[in-house]
DNA sequence: TTTAAAATCGAAAACGTTTTCGAAAACTCC
DNA sequence: GGAGTTTTCGAAAACGTTTTCGATTTTAAA
């Protein structure tokens, strides 16, 4: 306890804590030797500035919060990853909080960061969220706000994001020219954005393969923690259309679901039907067959939205003008056993 | 941006803010008329406190700092959701940090959480670090700490963990009660607490059930991000020790590995070998022969965590007496196919 | 009507910095 | 030795609150 301050060192050198302040901070109208000798003196009363006082001095706090929607398990386990290795190596702190995808916790934790004073926020949005007054409401009052992953096209800010529509596309054409002909897809829920545009993907490839769209073949999974859904649609899949020879599912976890079901019961993957995931989690590579999927740089994904983020911080605090960026990092398919026969 | 603040609210109504302030925190020197006045006028001038000023003054942040050895994933994942989840509950934001098993990393990130004045300090050390005077400096600075999972006996602070010496004597022994003979363990590197102990308790159930200890049948996993050391080390004791009938890893991880590359070898588990894992992640039930292991309650490990940070930070507040404890959360064999002939 | 008690308010100090601006001291140059 | 420069320093204001303590006003009691 009593940490020593300025006026520690300002006293024990007979001198003002003004000049105390700036010879730390290295002002250039202090003398060499008055410098020295509050450096040494600094140092050997161990000096620690007081970081709350200096935030209210200088109006800026070094910290950005991050709002995820999920719990921290496998996308956003990456995607913080990369959060907090960006931000230490910016100098920046992070705190975290998480939305378990309801709007009304999203926007009372936006609000909370605020009153934090964080330089800026971070976030991807929850499942029920189509009001984006409080984002641009943050945004108004110079609390810059990045998107990442799930975002809304109608918020004026710097997101990065993954095509999802490219990337299903990408990943049911795959299937198609690989000679998969009755392609069903799990889908994730409505509202969300990556959810739509996955599942637009999907249909889009179709067409365009000339494979006619079957309403019938898409099954809503909504529920991200765990693999139940898959696991139930899968089996409700099979009885009422047996003939399916593959499935998109809209993440590993449903994937993972369908291929465990798919063991117990007895059908081959990808013999008799072929499954593909999406994000390469970590136990896609741990199922066997280990799961073919689309890689989506979680890691990446938080480096770059932490420097978007600071980039952003800094040109406000410098008053120059602020350009908001759309970062697209690139996805790829990744073929493992669940699809090549 | 131009948050109103207490003396916008005051002039606004020709008081002082004294006044305002005191009527927003409800003392009871403010009439039941002014207070109103003040209410309503704070609402419609929309106030929000700058907590950067309250801390200052109140000379507490609401924060608490998490400082974690490993990346985000498997176990500490589930600690963290514990934390976030209880840490909100209680009205305190939590700032992460992870300190990537280096000693010195971890010893800077703390003296930056203290820095920034964070009311108190979560904690799981690093593999590396057997010296702890950078912890017993942020108590004696009265930063409560409170270390969990990965502790250090000598450090005298509140803890939480499970009693890993026991979990696993009670893993082996439950192998052989199976009538598993030739037991190998897996262990993790020399200095950290839990790899001691589990290593211990692997010993000792041996020799309470008259197993002579052979060191031959201990090998080293000391890489905690994936599975290869599980998968090599597993390729190795079958050429040096292929007699062996079961394997006791120190995680999961490296007991998945052991499953796949048996599963590549056409080594049957667990029929030949049977395999015993820990801490029950979320893969161990989605991998084929799912694994029996241990129950290593994380979620409740982060609740109990910050729950008895934050009581030993309202003790010291109120300058009661802080007394230390130290909770063992309770662990269980979950049994699975691995180990089930 | 006077006095004591209670209710209501505000001035000012404090938290620990940073930074502006002016003053004093030390140089330079003739 | 005096005018002009440059160095070096510190007083004071500011950031936005909270809280102590005294002052004033109102109410109650006599």
């Amino acid at each position: 306890m009593n940490d020593t301050k300025l006026i520690d060192i300002a006293s024990a050198l007979g001198i003002s804590v003004t000049t105390v302040s700036k010879a730390l901070k290295g002002y250039t109208d202090i003398s060499k030797s008055t410098r020295a000798r509050v450096l040494e003196m600094a140092e050997t009363m161990n000096y620690i500035p007081n970081s709350v006082a200096v935030n209210l001095r200088t109006n800026e706090t070094k910290t950005i919060g991050v709002i995820i929607p999920a719990t921290v398990h496998h996308f956003f386990s990456s995607v913080l990853n990369g959060i907090l290795e960006e931000a230490e190596k910016r100098g920046y702190l992070v705190i975290i909080l998480q939305s378990n995808e309801k709007y009304e916790l999203e926007k009372k934790q936006l609000a909370l960061l605020i009153q934090k004073r964080v330089d800026g926020v971070l976030m991807s949005l929850s499942n029920e969220t189509d009001d984006f007054t409080h984002i641009n409401e943050a945004i108004r009052k110079n609390t810059p706000v990045v998107l990442f992953d799930k975002i809304a096209k109608r918020v004026d800010c710097s997101k990065v994001v993954i095509n999802d529509a490219k990337a299903a596309f990408d990943a049911v054409s795959y299937l198609i020219n690989k000679g998969y002909k009755k392609i069903a897809h799990f889908r994730g829920s409505y509202v969300p954005q990556n959810s739509i545009d996955r599942f637009l993907g999907y249909k889009r490839a179709l067409e365009a393969h000339g494979i006619e769209y079957d309403s019938k073949l898409v099954y809503v999974c909504d529920n991200n923690t765990d693999f139940e859904d898959g696991y139930e649609n899968a089996q409700k899949i099979m009885t009422e259309n047996p003939d399916i020879d593959a499935i998109f599912a809209i993440t590993d976890l449903v994937a993972i679901g369908i291929i465990k079901y798919f063991n117990e019961a007895g059908i081959k993957t990808p013999e008799q039907v072929a499954v593909f995931g999406f994000s390469n989690w970590f136990m896609s590579t741990v199922i066997s067959p280990k799961l073919t999927t689309i890689d989506q740089p979680g890691f990446e994904m938080g480096h770059q939205a932490v420097s978007l983020l600071i980039d952003e911080i800094v040109d406000i605090k410098e008053h120059r003008p602020v350009t908001h960026q759309i970062i697209e990092l690139p996805t790829r398919i990744i073929e493992r056993e669940s699809t090549v026969k």
